[in-house]
DNA sequence: TATAGAATTGACGTAAACGTAAAAGGTGCA
DNA sequence: TGCACCTTTTACGTTTACGTCAATTCTATA
């Protein structure tokens, strides 16, 4: 039943000696995984966000591809765009300390918090304005039926 | 030269009497008054929701004018999107009590209330994670320059 | 072996609200 | 008269993050 994981022992035409962790997935399986489109994956690697090997035309990613995926995720959970976390992660150096990435990072996280409390403040602007004219309405439909109530 | 209104009798070659009220602006106005470009204005009249009067080639805006206007751009800052907003307009009936209008108006503006307060809560959420990822990187920071301290 | 299920690349489409450039016509004023 | 402005229409461009085919290939299993 195993379409998947074809890290298993024996029989491989397709040898795919990438040494010790066999954790790699195709592209359905990350998709399921961490809830993203085909489509999105593909779409991230031709941004030069993922980097998956290839056993032939078919990618298969590895927890380090798994890793760069959740750093997306959460970059695009706190709204940074695509390129801010490229251009975070291109950054990163495994054999240094990473002081400038983490600088930049926290860079441009203190203007993001600052885009973000500013659109909380938008949005409940809005609100309040939305409120306003909703209660406006209200009296309007009440003044105009008189016999009828309106609900809540 | 008055291709529109016809009903003037006078002769006039420049003339802005365009019946009572002369509170009729061109473009530039216009756009100047209420923070927009002319792009903009031609852009809401190619989606119908403005109607500005002609003469020649020249747009001429009245109150009418105005007052859709101010409601376009407060239907836009409260979220709501220009197809939202024309067809809300597109009931207006001067002559009728409205109330099919105002309904729809309401009905619309408590779906976006609930939108807009759901945009809160991601943000906010957006908010929190950032802000702890903030605090990891600082301390990532702090772990690898120990002598340096970190502002703020 | 046939067939269904993955996967591939390539390319056009979508949404929203305009921006921008081009080429041309009108208008006031010195 | 000439120049600086304003205005017009037309039409393509922008942004972001994918969606949606299409045509094809690969693979695994009943």
């Amino acid at each position: 039943m195993k379409l998947v994981s074809p890290g298993e022992a024996a029989a491989n035409t397709n040898d795919m000696s990438v040494e010790a962790g066999e954790d790699l997935a195709r592209i359905g399986e990350m998709a399921k995984k961490y809830g993203v489109t085909l489509r999105t994956l593909r779409f991230y690697e031709d941004k030069g966000l993922l980097n998956p090997q290839r056993d032939g035309s078919t990618r298969l990613y590895t927890r380090r591809d798994k890793a760069r995926l959740k750093l997306i995720l959460l970059g695009r959970k706190v709204g940074f765009s695509l390129r801010d976390v490229k251009q975070m992660m291109d950054l990163y150096d495994p054999t240094g300390s990473n002081t400038k990435q983490l600088r930049l990072a926290l860079d441009k996280s203190e203007k993001q918090l600052a885009r973000l409390q500013k659109q909380r403040a938008l949005i409940e602007d809005a609100i309040g304005e939305l409120s306003n004219s909703m209660a406006a309405v209200r009296q309007m439909l009440i003044e105009r039926s008189p016999q009828a109530s309106v609900a809540s």
